[in-house]
DNA sequence: GCGACAG
DNA sequence: ATCTTGTCGC
């Protein structure tokens, strides 16, 4: 499929209209058993960025696959516009992850966003997965702060309706923004990201997605396009 | 016009 | 996001 990530601003805000239309908010087909988590890092002065999936297993909750990919920066950051800086190579790292994950987990919002799609609403319509975005921030919408224990959240809101929840994924940390991407409810993106924290503030596959795009930042010589990809 | 502003 | 060590608090 010839899926294009515009270049320029203008064009990128054209696109995000043409597809807003095409995110679903049904519940999730299944509990997932096989979860993406998906973050980037750059090097060379933000020239360069890759891509990392660690893909984990709900029984076991063990990581089943992982993979980094780096790309030469297409785009750069706009607030609103961050799927198309770090879209393009999280697209080509999930097209090639296998097995395929049956949800994605992206560091960031789902439509908790000014035109309904955020990086997890627009690489969850492109690829047609399930998907769910855990921002560490506000981009769009409001919402009260949630209590002290662990699994409290308040509801995130825009002035179109509910978007998401503001999360206390643990005690002692501050709340995270979860919005569905697509293929997905409120309801189950917030109960999703719960049941994947254990241990950090992220959900497991994003905390480990993250240390994965870091470590590979320093430690690889990675010429652009190069892939990596181990099986624990 | 003045702020806000995922990563 | 990235630049970067020590330091404050438990
Ligand atoms: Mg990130």
């Amino acid at each position: 499929m010839d899926v294009r990530f515009p270049t320029d601003p203008r064009a990128a805000r054209q696109a995000q209209e043409q597809l807003r239309s095409r995110v679903c908010l049904s519940p999730l087909p299944g509990w997932p058993e096989l979860v993406a988590g998906l973050d980037c890092a750059f090097r060379e002065k933000g020239r360069q960025i890759v891509g990392a999936a660690v893909v984990m297993d709900r029984r076991t909750r063990r990581t089943v696959a992982e993979k980094t990919l780096w790309l030469e920066t297409p785009f750069p950051y706009v607030p609103g516009l961050l799927s198309f800086r770090e879209g393009p190579v999280l697209y080509e790292l999930v097209q090639a992850l296998r097995p395929q994950p049956e949800l994605l987990m992206f560091d960031g919002q789902g439509i908790a966003h000014p035109a309904r799609l955020g990086i997890a609403a627009h690489l969850g319509v492109l690829l047609d997965i399930p998907s769910v975005g855990v921002a560490k921030s506000r981009l769009y919408g409001v919402a009260e702060e949630p209590g002290t224990a662990a699994g409290s959240w308040t509801s995130l809101h825009g002035r179109e309706g509910e978007l998401g929840v503001l999360l206390r994924t643990r005690e002692r940390v501050r709340a995270v923004y979860v919005s569905p991407g697509h293929r997905c409810s409120i309801d189950d993106a917030r109960r999703l990201v719960l049941d994947w924290s254990l241990g950090w503030r992220l959900p497991h596959p994003l905390h480990l997605a993250d240390r994965l795009s870091r470590r590979d930042r320093t430690a690889s010589a990675g010429v652009s396009g190069k892939m990596s990809q181990q099986i624990p």
